[in-house]
DNA sequence: CATCTTTGGACTAATTCAGTCCAAAGATAG
DNA sequence: CTATCTTTGGACTGAATTAGTCCAAAGATG
């Protein structure tokens, strides 16, 4: 596992840097070592809740771990089926900018 | 409504367009007509066979309703609390790309 | 061999979600 | 004003998805 592309591999790379078994990590995070392993395997997702305790035990970036994970999201949705990933972000960044203004002139 | 920002919007839009009530389209789309308003008002997902219907019906470009409806997909889950959504984007593009090579070399 | 870690299958309970039915509210025209 | 058609949304059901648990087998370590 060289290259770090899902939330799995990130959270996984994190831990073996620590040279830590899951039980220990699972322990520390109050959850099931088996759910540890499937979420490093990207079988489970983690909870809003779980990122944040990810981030305070390994001390990284919260902000950070939450891109990793919405982008997994986000990219699996994407491509299920033909791809228009490219068209996709480009409206999908069309209409963010526009709910923004929106939200600034609804003040 | 003006701006066209919604999968809702879109194929509302269409209707309109074609002084059509939900009851005829949505006969013809064999969905209830209950349904049909609910998806023009976003509080139901289209299937991807029905965006097909759709397309068909409308005489519009399949590819562009999905992009609409996907483009929908992941505001609607990057937008959720804080956003990173600029971010979320980009690294989501880096792994489609990633994806994508990594396609081509398994060939 | 003995122990600890990792993996994944099977299961349950909870949640989500599509789709239906119906009734009330809105619009339109006779 | 009434009758009719359209739109809207609440309530519900059944199906599907999903989180989370438990356990046992496989793998690694020493």
């Amino acid at each position: 596992m060289e290259l770090e592309i899902t939330f799995g591999d990130t959270v996984k790379k994190l831990r073996e840097e620590r040279n830590l078994p899951l039980r220990e990590v699972a322990e520390a995070l109050c959850i099931d070592t088996s759910m540890l392993g499937k979420i490093e395997k990207n079988n489970r997702k983690p909870t809003k809740e779980l990122i944040e305790k990810f981030a305070d035990f390994f001390n990284v970036s919260a902000k950070e771990l939450k891109i990793a994970f919405l982008s997994d999201l986000v990219v699996y949705q994407v491509m299920e089926e033909e791809d228009f990933s490219n068209e996709v972000f480009k409206v999908a960044e069309e209409k963010v900018a526009y709910l923004k203004t929106k939200k600034t002139l609804d003040k």
